[in-house]
DNA sequence: GGGGAGTCTGACAACGATGTCACGGGTTGG
DNA sequence: CCAACCCGTGACATCGTTGTCAGACTCCCC
C-alpha cells in the first residue's frame, strides 16, 4: 500500500480510502490511485486491515466435517459453501475422522486464524472447552452431531426416528430377526440410531435377545466382514438394518457375496449414489445432508448478525425411500 | 497477549517467547506464563504475528477443486489435506462451478487472506493473469487441467491416453458405431478425453462420420436426455464411452430405461462409487484423485521449501477396470 | 468581505504480535 | 579482581492497514 501510495503521488490513507470505497476522494486521485494499484497488482492485506478495524471480521469460518472425502461430508461442505461464498466467506474444511485429538487441534487451529465462527461435527467425549470460546462471541453451530457439555445451535438428522421407520418398514415386511449393523458407539449418531432402532423393535413386541446388533464398525471393510459373518453364522438374519453409508456399501457386497441380496432384506441409513441402480435397489433413508450445512451456515451468519435467541437443535427430518432392498418379505 | 502477561507479571515479549517455545526462559517464568495463558484461555494471533514476522508464512493455503461435493474432487480435497494437516497448513476449499468468474473471486479471495500458496482447477480461458502472483513468489500448482498463459506446475490424469485405451477396449470387442458423451468443449479435460478417443478411432481405421460425439453434457441429467436421445434415434451406437463421472451415471440411467444395458457397451471416464455392484457392473477408466491431490500439495510444499527447479506436468496415469459394461460385445 | 459549512487530504496512533537491542546480574577464567 | 561472556528480561520500533483528527481549500450566503 505504501508502494501504491508513492506510486499515485498519494497518502496511504487515501489509497485505503479509494481502495475500500470511501466517500471523499475527487474522481482525479481516484483514478490516479486505482492506475497504481493495477499496475502494482495491489491486493490489500485483509489481516492487517482486521487488525486495525472495529468489528473485527475476517470473514473467514471453520468447518469441521466427518471426512470431506465422504459423500454425506462433502454434501454439508457444499451446503456451507454456498451460503458463505454469498456473503464472501472463505471456509476453511477439515476431517475429523472420528478423532477427539484431531477435534481439538483443528479447532485450535481455526482459533489462531481468527475464523468468525465454526461448523463442527466433533467426537470428543465433551465440547465443554468451548465453552470460554463461545463467551467471548465466537458463534458456534454444530453439525450432524449434537454437542456435549455446552449449550450452542446443533442442526442433526432426525436419526431415532429415521432408524424406528427403518424398523417398522422392516417389520411390516415380516421380519423379526433383523440385524443391526451401526458405526462406534462413541459416536452420537451411531447411539441415536441405535436407540431408534431398539425402541421401535420393543413397541413392536420383538425381543432384542438373540438378535444381531453389532456396533464398532469404522469402514465399508469392516461392515463387509461382519455382515459375511452373521450371514454365515448360525441364526442368520432376515433383515439388516445398516446405519451408515459405507456401511451400507459393505453390506450390500457381502450379501452380493453370499448370493443372499435377493433372500435378505436390507434398510440403509443415509442414501448412496447410484443405489436405486442396483438389483435389487436399495431402500433407504436418505438424510438431507446439504440442508444440514446450509442451515448451518444460516444460523451462524444470524448469530453474528447479533441473533441471541437461546441456541436450539433443529432437527432435519429423514425420510424413507422404497426401491426394493427393503421390501423383501420374511418367507420364513 | 497484553493480558496474559500483565496477569502473568511479566513483559509481553516474554509472553511471546514462552509461546513460541523460544530458548532463554526460566523455568518459573514460563510455569507463570503458561498459567496464565491457561487461565485466560489465550489463543495467539497468527495473523498478528505474520506481519512482522521474517519470511511472513500464514500456514495456509487455498484449493480450488471443480464442486467439493463431487467425489473426484473431494478425494482431491482429501489428498491436499492430508498432506497439509501433517504439516499444520490449514486449508481454504472452493467449488469452481466452470465458471470462470467464481475462478478470479475465489483466487482473489485467496490471495488477500495471504495463503502460503494455491492449488487451482480452472475454467478460464487463460491463467496469464496470475503470472504477477506467481513472479512476487506465491507456489501455484494447477489440478486436473493444465493452465493456459503462465508456467506453473501441474497434476493431471493421463486424460487423452486413457480416453484412447477406452476406445481401443470397445473396438476389441467389436465396436465401431461407438458414440462419446462429453463435458463442455471449453474444459480441456473435456477436450483431451475427446482427442485422445477420436485419436484412436482414427488409428483403428474407423471414420466419426455418422458416429455420435456429444459436448457440453453438464450434469447427470443433461446426459441422461443425450444418451436417451441416441438411443431412440436413427442410428443408436453400439458402445458407449462417457467421459465423466456424472455423465456415467446419467448414461447408466438412460441405458437401463431403454433397456439396453445388456446389450449396449459402456466404458466411463473416472470411477464411479458402487460401479462394481451394479448388473452390468461398469467398466471404467479409473483415475487416483487423491494421488493428484496429494501430489499437487507435495509439489507446492517443494516450492515453498525453496525448490526451484523448472516447472513441469505431472501426469497421473489412469487404468481401465474391467466389470462387464464394456466387455458386451458387438453382435451385429 | 468574513464566517460557516463542506470537501479532500495526509500525519499519526493504534491493532497484536515479533525482531532488535540494551540492560542487569551471575559465572567463568586469566 | 576485573574483563568477557552468557542468561533472562523488557522497551521500543515495526509489520500493513484503518480510525481519528486537523489542516487546506472551495463554496456559499449574509
Amino acid at each position: 500500500m505504501r508502494h501504491v501510495a508513492s506510486l499515485a503521488g498519494v497518502g496511504i490513507k487515501t489509497v485505503s480510502r479509494v481502495v475500500n470505497g470511501e466517500p471523499n476522494v475527487s474522481e482525479a486521485t481516484k483514478t490516479k490511485v486505482l492506475e497504481a494499484v493495477r499496475q502494482l497488482n495491489f491486493q490489500p492485506d485483509m489481516h492487517a486491515g482486521n487488525l486495525r478495524r472495529t468489528g473485527r471480521r475476517t470473514q473467514t469460518l471453520g468447518l469441521l466435517v466427518g471426512n470431506v472425502a465422504n459423500p454425506f461430508s462433502a454434501a454439508i461442505h457444499r451446503g456451507v459453501e454456498d451460503a458463505a461464498s454469498d456473503k464472501g466467506v472463505a471456509v476453511f474444511a477439515s476431517s475429523l475422522d472420528d478423532d477427539p485429538d484431531r477435534e481439538r487441534g483443528v479447532v485450535s487451529a481455526f482459533l489462531q486464524r481468527r475464523v468468525d465462527g465454526l461448523i463442527l461435527t466433533t467426537a470428543s467425549q465433551s465440547q465443554a472447552y468451548l465453552q470460554p470460546e463461545l463467551e467471548l462471541g465466537t458463534p458456534i453451530v454444530f453439525v450432524d452431531r449434537e454437542p456435549v457439555g455446552v449449550v450452542a445451535d446443533a442442526i442433526v438428522s432426525d436419526n431415532a426416528n429415521g432408524a424406528a421407520v427403518a424398523a417398522r418398514h422392516l417389520i411390516s415386511h415380516g421380519h423379526t430377526n433383523i440385524a443391526f449393523l451401526g458405526d462406534r458407539a462413541e459416536i452420537w449418531t451411531a447411539r441415536e440410531r441405535r436407540r431408534g432402532f431398539v425402541e421401535e423393535l420393543g413397541r413392536a413386541g420383538i425381543s432384542i435377545n438373540g438378535l444381531s446388533l453389532v456396533d464398532g464398525l469404522y469402514d465399508d471393510v469392516s461392515a463387509e466382514r461382519a455382515t459375511d459373518a452373521l450371514l454365515k453364522g448360525p441364526n442368520p438374519p432376515t433383515a439388516i438394518f445398516s446405519a451408515q453409508n459405507l456401511i451400507t456399501m459393505g453390506a450390500v457386497r457381502a450379501l452380493r457375496n453370499n448370493a443372499a441380496h435377493h433372500r435378505v432384506a436390507l434398510v440403509g441409513f443415509d442414501d448412496v449414489s447410484l443405489a436405486a441402480l442396483l438389483d435389487p435397489a436399495i431402500t433407504v433413508i436418505a438424510q438431507d445432508p446439504q440442508r444440514i450445512g446450509a442451515l448451518a451456515a444460516e444460523r451462524l451468519f444470524a448469530r453474528l448478525d447479533g441473533d441471541t435467541t437461546p441456541a436450539r437443535s433443529y432437527v432435519i427430518p429423514t425420510r424413507l425411500i422404497i426401491r426394493g432392498s427393503g421390501e423383501i418379505r420374511n418367507d420364513s
